[in-house]
RNA sequence: GGCCCCGUAGCGCAGUUGGUUAGCGCGCCGCCCUGUCACGGCGGAGGCCGCGGGUUCGAGUCCCGUCGGGGUCGCCA
């Protein structure tokens, strides 16, 4: 090594030591006789002082250096008490300029805000910033502290290939021309779904992988074209083996910032979930759950309100909304494609108000406060309509209200499974917001196809898919998916009642996943898992608003590297020798895949 | 694909009802400074106001288009 000692490691203890440091100028105090540097690099910063101008002087920041001196304690008053080394010096007595630096494109300093856009251009700057920094290296942690909980319980880590078939995940896959097959393409996984339910096939019994997924879809703040799970799978289990594993794992995981999740981890059902948050997602560290005001309203002479179903959701104070405050929020309930948010006041005095109070009866008047839990001072926003799309405009403005009225103490971390999901939905939009009656056939898999009906649906599930239930978790915090699992189906003959349904004939089947149908022909064990996003737990536990900060060298949007410039274009004898262009031989072998 | 916000010096921002010389802070360059720690003082350089078109006597400012970034809905575990 360069150094003989951690620059952030001296103390008081290492006074009259000689040491030798390496790192980078993080600032420079030049008094003319005398000069400090603060001397940065991994294990943080200490002050150095050069005596010789001479030297000192053409010292620039980011200047990476070689010093050697001794460290000394600093005089009364010339400690630094907001430094861990504050109360040391190291006075140099030798200083070697390992490497200059150019002007910055932005400073590094923790003081200044700098934009997202050219931070990345110049990540491996950004990554000097304390915070950056911090982060990736938490993330080091979490993976690690998943690694040594799986590996007490026996997993395996097995790498599973990048260059795959697509697999039947819902979402646009990225794809590779293969070179060696004009026409042909290989997919990237948007999971390793297929390959860890091999694994349990061939007897691996205990899997996990750090993988990473690729999804050719558009952007969120949460959501990246390449992203990383947390992926494991087990055999011969039950859902609350896996739940009580993936508890351990996250348990470990928040441990490294101080927090332990009390458990076990409570859950609630899909169906619940739904009912009282309007989301199957639900943001735990606030109140204001959704009030059913279907039953309540059913002999309503109020138009609007003769509806399949009618909920609730209170404001606290927001009854001296002003009225331009009111036609925001019906604004914003028209950008979620909604008609509007109906709304009654509660004035100090008890009295309800607003346009839609007028047309309600006295006696819904009278008891429409007791029965939302609306307090005096306070608003309750109404959705009348069909169940799914009303109950997800009261989630939405459940949320909404939470931020603007604060309501969301974001130093929690509120978990909670949502179980038993249907194991199917509705596939058309207008029938999947509850519009219209549902025809045959129209299904989709609401986690992925390879999810098994709990048992008592096994019987019934072509009959009535819409009832049927899932055995299915998925684990949430603060309102984010973490992730979710299943216990998987196992057995060839219902994996083909499950395509069914889904409308996926044998021939699809069979051309899409033969060699998973195949696998469950020789024995597969029962077996089911999860996964979770990586990405999104390292931002929950850093604070970070975006999974962005998570990553080392994220996309920004449209999947443009800032930094390297890819996606790129490609030379003509790339393109040529790619097979990119290459004309399947008979039209009808390109696959009609919907 | 829809909607909203942003784009002015290397970075962060200001720029009035359209008015002629586009500012501020940090950084950068030079000089000075022996106890600072986001050191300080003096001086200096640095701008295609994202790009294209239009309106106007006159556009950073108004209009249209376009590109880039962010958010959100659609989409996506």
């Amino acid at each position: 090594m360069i150094r003989t000692h951690d620059a952030g490691a001296l103390r008081v203890e290492h006074v009259g030591q000689t040491v030798t440091l390496a790192g980078w100028v993080a600032n420079r105090r030049d008094h003319g006789g005398v000069a400090f540097i603060d001397l940065r690099e991994a294990s943080g910063v200490v002050q150095v002082v050069i005596r010789d101008e001479a030297v000192a002087h053409s010292l620039r920041n980011e200047f990476c250096l070689k010093v050697t001196g001794e460290v000394t304690a600093r005089l009364e008053g010339n400690e630094n008490p907001n430094l861990p080394t504050g109360q040391i010096e190291v006075v140099a007595s030798e200083v070697e300029v390992l490497s200059t630096a150019a002007p910055l494109p932005f400073p590094i300093s923790d003081h200044v805000e700098v934009g997202e856009e050219v931070r990345l251009k110049h990540r491996y700057l950004d990554l000097r910033r304390s915070e950056p920094n911090r982060i990736i290296r938490l993330r080091s942690k979490v993976n690690k502290a998943a690694r040594d909980v799986l590996d007490r319980h026996d997993f395996v880590e097995v790498e599973t290939p990048t260059l795959t078939r697509s697999t039947p995940e819902g979402a646009r896959d990225f794809l590779v021309p293969a070179r060696l097959h004009p026409g042909s393409w290989y997919a990237l996984p948007q999971s390793p779904q297929l390959f860890k339910q091999l694994l349990m096939v061939g007897g691996l019994e205990r899997y996990y992988q750090i993988a990473r997924c690729y999804r050719d879809e558009d952007f969120r703040a949460d959501r990246q074209p390449e992203f990383t799970q947390l992926d494991i799978e087990l055999s011969f289990v039950d859902q609350d083996d896996v739940i009580a594993l993936m508890e351990e794992v996250l348990a470990e995981m928040w441990a490294l910032v101080g927090h332990e999740i009390p458990r076990p981890i409570p859950r609630m059902t899909y169906a619940d979930a739904m009912a009282r948050f309007g989301s199957d997602k639900p943001d735990l560290r606030m109140g204001q759950e959704l009030v059913d005001c279907t039953a309540y309203f059913a002999d309503t002479g109020f138009r609007v309100f003769q509806a399949p179903y009618v909920g609730a959701v209170v404001m606290p104070g927001g009854g001296s909304q002003p009225r331009r405050q009111f036609d925001a929020w019906q604004e914003w309930a028209k950008q979620r494609g909604a008609k509007g948010l109906a709304y009654v006041t509660v004035g100090e005095d008890g009295t309800l108000g607003g346009p839609v109070a007028k047309n309600l009866s006295e006696t819904e008047l009278a008891g429409l406060a007791a029965h939302t839990g609306a307090n005096p001072g306070d608003c309750i926003f109404f959705a009348a309509g069909a169940v799914k799309s009303s109950r997800a405009l009261l989630g939405a403005a459940r949320l909404e209200i939470g931020r603007r009225c604060g309501l969301i103490d974001e130093s929690e971390f509120a978990f909670t499974w949502v179980v038993d999901a249907p194991l199917f939905e509705p596939a058309d939009d207008a029938v999947a917001s509850g519009d219209v009656a549902v025809g045959a056939g129209a299904w989709t898999a609401v986690h992925h196809a390879f999810t098994s009906p709990k048992p008592e649906f096994l019987d019934t599930f072509e009959a009535d898919p819409g009832a049927a239930l899932a055995f299915a978790y998925d684990i949430v915090c603060n309102g984010s998916e973490l992730g979710g699992g299943s216990i998987r189906i196992h057995r060839e003959d219902v994996q083909k009642r499950v395509f069914e349904v889904m409308g996926i004939g044998p021939e699809e089947a069979d051309e899409k996943f033969g060699f998973l149908l195949d696998a469950f022909k020789y024995g597969a064990p029962p077996h089911g898992g999860i996964a979770v996003g990586m990405d999104r737990i390292v931002a929950i536990l850093s604070g970070a608003d975006s999974i962005r900060d998570v990553i080392a060298f994220p996309k920004s949007g449209g999947g443009f590297d800032p930094l390297t410039e890819a996606p790129a274009p490609i030379t003509p004898a790339q393109r040529k020798e790619a097979g990119v262009d290459a004309v399947p031989e008979k039209a009808d072998e390109a696959p009609t895949v919907g």
